[in-house]
RNA sequence: UGGGGUGUAGCCAAGUUGGUAAGGCACAGGACUUUGACUCCUGCAUUCCCUGGUUCGAGUCCAGGCACCCCAGCCA
């Protein structure tokens, strides 16, 4: 597969060509299925991008299902977010948008078909019960006393169950397989469940329920699917799923294949976890700009490119792992700095009144959009007496290696021109609160007629002709590589969000609108927030540029 | 003292039928630079969890260990 020469070979891509070149396949159909309760993260994304883009790279097809067999738990306000999340990332289901909800009538005929086959039985133990008989990791389990009930007294009790004449846990219906397998699976699982709730698809035509293990492998065998991946916790299950598919379905079969779901540094991936940084308010909501989810990520000012660059790079296998965060930065960076707009922000002022500079003159520099994108155009930006600086653009007393701005130095202001510091005003507690220079004036642009050279070139933004901002750095939510390891909330980074009000940006950006990204020269990479308003300009920081400075300093 | 998996660099990960350890990230140097960014060079596993064995030759085969992960929901 030439097409395919670019991309990482994984076990699970080795399995997909050999089933093509040998005929057992002309066409593969994988799925993505998720359970709609609750939102998708990039744990999901992985999984997303491995479906469907090994749909795309064989030419086959990749379903959408909704796993949703479990009422109780779930939304459409699921639904149609993981609908949203997963065309956000770049993929297209076409027609194949499936619920396992649609398949609740076939269930239920292979559900019968199994008992006629004696294969099933209507159980009535408890709950309780039923854990006590499954016996232990290490003993075996003992048959239920309801295990050897005829086909026709089954039957029966098993259209009962769906008529709604008994109880919540009062009865369920099992596989009759094994109560002394090794394998725990295997003790004569729960097939369906009594559970009076109305359905989000189905309403009330059901008071019984399938469960996964029973629903999962049917759902992809009507459908056709002949790989279903999943995550290696459902490893033990398959002897399961092959197990009812060779009772009732015809071959061929769809072959599940496990693969090791994504962990990534310095956050958690766990939906309960997740949940439990919502509802104790930890983080503002599914979308705060730290979590992992796709809404999170989103807000952040991800981009869906950066993320399937991720997915594709940490490859597939089935080893645990934790992949390095640095790496999701690094897949965005690289997307960022090929197509975000240039544009100079200073996240914490510092006045510099250019003496010689006349005082009421406005004067327009113009200013580069995108080195990378020539296409981008130019901008232009106003320059005056009075400019802003970065704070950490000066230092009173620089060190060896420090070559920005200091008492007497030169550096260059971005686009416009050298200036020199010649005085530090300071406040009574000895604070520097403004900085006096003088510009020459034949350095405009950028460059000296007289050939000499600066170290240093600043960013920066005219005092009056320059708009307040609001910005909101982001850092890891957990301080620990691994925040699974011991107490979570004893693990969070309380450096996580800073807010920065007294930011200045460029006039142009006063039309701003959410979701749009900007490098901030020599800052990092920034998108406008949610709560942005051309009143209130809000930006988050996506993700620093690498600071080869702040390397150095630290050490 | 059950069963199922996994172990290749700081982090991921590829390694055909045994033939002499890809690639990316991180890190460290250097070049370039009107972003200390980007880009570009260079370096980064005499060794593949351990111990034996087979072989001219083992990350790949065999035997025995060790470590870690998953399974005892009427969740998925």
């Amino acid at each position: 597969m030439d097409v395919n020469a670019n991309i990482p070979s994984n076990f699970i891509r080795n399995i997909i060509e050999q089933d093509l070149s040998t005929g057992k396949h002309k066409k593969i159909v994988t799925r993505f299925p998720p359970e709609p309760n609750g939102y998708l993260h990039i744990g999901h994304a992985k999984s997303i991008c491995l479906n469907f883009g090994l749909a795309r790279d064989y030419q086959g097809t990749c379903h959408l299902r909704f796993d949703d067999t479990n009422p109780e738990k779930e939304e459409v306000e699921y639904i149609e977010s993981i609908q949203e999340d997963v065309r956000w990332l770049g993929f297209d289901w076409g027609e194949h948008l499936y619920f396992a909800s649609d398949y609740f009538d076939q269930l239920y005929h292979y559900a019968v078909e199994l008992i006629k086959q004696g294969k099933a039985y209507v159980c009535e133990l408890s709950g309780d019960e039923i854990r006590e008989y499954r016996g232990t990791l290490t003993q075996p389990g003992k048959d239920s006393p309801y295990r050897n009930r005829s086909v026709e007294e089954n039957l029966e009790l098993f259209e009962r169950m769906r008529n709604g004449e008994f109880e919540e846990g009062s009865h369920v219906l099992r596989a009759k397989i094994d109560m002394a397998s090794p394998n725990v699976v295997m003790r004569d699982p729960v097939l369906y469940r009594i559970k009076k709730v109305p359905h989000h698809r189905t309403g009330d035509k059901w008071c019984i329920y399938p469960m996964y293990d029973f629903t999962h492998c049917l759902s992809d065998a009507i459908e056709g699917i002949t790989h279903s991946i999943c995550t290696l916790e459902f490893e033990n299950n398959r002897p399961l799923y092959e197990w009812i598919l060779e009772q009732v379905f015809p071959e061929p079969h769809p072959q599940q294949i496990e693969f090791a779901r994504l962990n990534l540094s310095y956050t958690v991936m766990s939906k309960r976890k997740l949940l439990q940084l919502v509802e104790q308010g930890v983080v503002s909501g599914w979308d705060d700009p730290r979590m992992p989810t796709l809404a999170g990520l989103r807000r952040r000012g991800f981009t869906p490119a950066a993320i399937r660059d991720f997915c594709e790079r940490i490859g597939v296998a089935k080893a645990n792992s934790i992949v390095d965060y640095a790496l999701l930065e690094h897949c965005l960076r690289e997307d960022l700095n090929m197509t975000a707009k240039r544009t100079m922000a200073v996240l914490r002022p510092l006045k510099v009144v250019i003496e010689n500079y006349p005082e009421g003159q406005v004067e327009y520099v113009e200013a580069v959009n995108n080195p990378n994108d020539p296409d981008a155009g130019t901008r232009l930006v106003p320059f005056a007496r009075e400019i802003f600086i970065e704070r950490d653009d000066f230092m009173v007393d620089p060190p060896k290696k420090f070559f920005r701005l200091a008492p007497g130095r030169e550096v260059r202001l971005r686009f416009a021109y050298f200036i020199k510091c010649t005085d530090v005003i300071y406040d009574d507690e000895g604070n520097v609160v403004e900085l006096r220079a003088v510009y020459d004036p034949e350095t405009k642009g950028g460059s000296a007629p007289d050939g000499r050279k600066v170290k240093a070139t600043l960013h920066w933004v005219a005092a009056e002709h320059s708009l307040p901002a609001e910005v909101r750095l982001y850092d890891h939510l957990f301080a620990k590589e691994d925040p699974n390891e011991g107490d979570l909330l004893e693990n969070l980074n309380p450096a996580s969000l800073e807010i920065l009000t007294d930011a200045r940006v460029e006039v142009n950006m006063q039309d701003v609108q959410p979701g749009e990204k900007f490098q901030f020269e020599r800052l990092g990479y920034f998108c406008v927030d949610l709560d942005s308003t051309p009143e209130r300009l809000v930006f988050n920081r996506t993700v620093p540029l690498r600071d080869t400075w702040a390397k150095l300093q630290r050490k």
